[in-house]
DNA sequence: TCGTGTCAAGATCTT
DNA sequence: AAGATCTTGACACGA
């Protein structure tokens, strides 16, 4: 079986090359005319289409097809107060150029909105600021032409409002409700805090959602399962799926600040992951959550090369 | 050019 | 009930 290796949104393998080049809403206020926002707006969005296109021929030099997309690349999109305008069309040929790039090289691309989407909120408000944030996600997708419902959005199930069961409901119901083209893009991680590997499988299973493993999360919290015991469910969520499963892998920052991400990747635990998931039997995709990024990558993925029973086929691509 | 406080956003813990 | 904290990369501003 075979598994690929991902990173996530900037390179540092490049210099001056953020895709998430952004302006503060107070600086923004202060550009006077209407006009002058939407250059500056403008501007900064042709560059991160620009250095997002730059990361992918990046990725195809180091055989990385693993990546996620940085929410960041129109600033302010969802913004209720920042001036509307029509990026996706303004925007096109940047967009295509990016888009038709990814399908050409097969690239497995991503979103994973930030934790400030929460489709469980009890909050109307909040709700409604989440389905505009996720339309966003999805203008992107589609902008760029990825039309595909292959092209995912990674969330979490949200808030624990101090009652987990209701909160799941209420999950449920305002999913059920997503039109489409937002619905069947989205697909679920546990988190670190509040919904376990299993409660996530559970609804996963339920609402058939393709599911991903953060094993770092199951890590944090967990109601003492073996993920020897979760993981074929969870690799069963993406029966159907045009894509392999995925599954989220980072390393503790330090024992005192066990849910931050470290800069690398702990070799051991992940060897020690890679032989519950040989046992399935199945070809997956391993997003790297690491703050060294591709350099990370790279650099676990030098430090595979001795292990037994591994074959490392070239950088990001494994058979074991 | 460099260092540091700040930033659109919510939830939850602390006081 | 209000304020602090979480967590993150990048801005913005001043030295």
């Amino acid at each position: 079986m075979i598994f690929r290796l991902g990173y996530v949104a900037m390179t540092l393998g490049l210099k001056d090359c953020s895709p998430s080049g952004t302006v503060t809403f107070t600086n923004y206020n202060k550009i006077q005319t209407e006009e002058g926002k939407l250059h500056r707006l403008k501007k900064l969005s042709k560059a991160n289409l620009e250095n997002t296109l730059r990361i992918l021929y990046y990725n195809k030099a180091m055989n990385i097809h693993v990546y996620r997309l940085t929410s960041k690349l129109i600033p302010l999109a969802s913004h209720p107060e920042a001036v509307k305008w029509d990026y996706v069309n303004e925007l096109h040929d940047e967009f295509k150029a990016v888009g038709d790039y990814i399908m050409e090289n097969n690239f497995r691309v991503s979103a994973h909105p930030d934790h400030y989407t929460l489709i469980n909120s009890p909050s109307e408000k909040v709700l409604e600021d989440s389905i505009r944030d996720l339309d966003y996600h999805v203008n992107i997708f589609e902008a760029m032409g990825l039309l595909d419902y292959k092209y995912k959005l990674v969330l979490h199930v949200g808030g624990l409002y101090k009652d987990k069961k209701s909160s799941v409901e209420r999950f449920k119901e305002n999913f059920v409700k997503l039109p489409d083209r937002i619905r069947k893009r989205i697909i679920l991680e546990n988190d670190d805090k509040s919904y376990t590997a299993r409660d996530v499988l559970g609804i996963c299973m339920d609402l058939n959602i393709p599911m991903v493993l953060d094993v770092h999360h199951h890590a944090c919290v967990n109601q003492g399962e073996h993920l020897d015991k979760l993981l074929p469910d969870i690799f069963n969520t993406w029966n159907g799926e045009t894509f392999n499963p995925k599954i989220h892998f980072s390393s503790p920052k330090s024992e005192k600040d066990f849910r931050n991400h470290a800069d690398d990747i702990n070799l051991t635990d992940f060897v020690q992951f890679l032989k519950t998931a040989k046992k399935v039997k199945r070809d997956f995709d391993i997003m790297l959550e690491a703050k060294a990024k591709d350099q990370a990558l790279l650099k676990l993925s030098a430090s595979l090369t001795g292990i037994e029973g591994l074959t490392r086929l070239n950088e990001s691509y494994f058979e074991m």
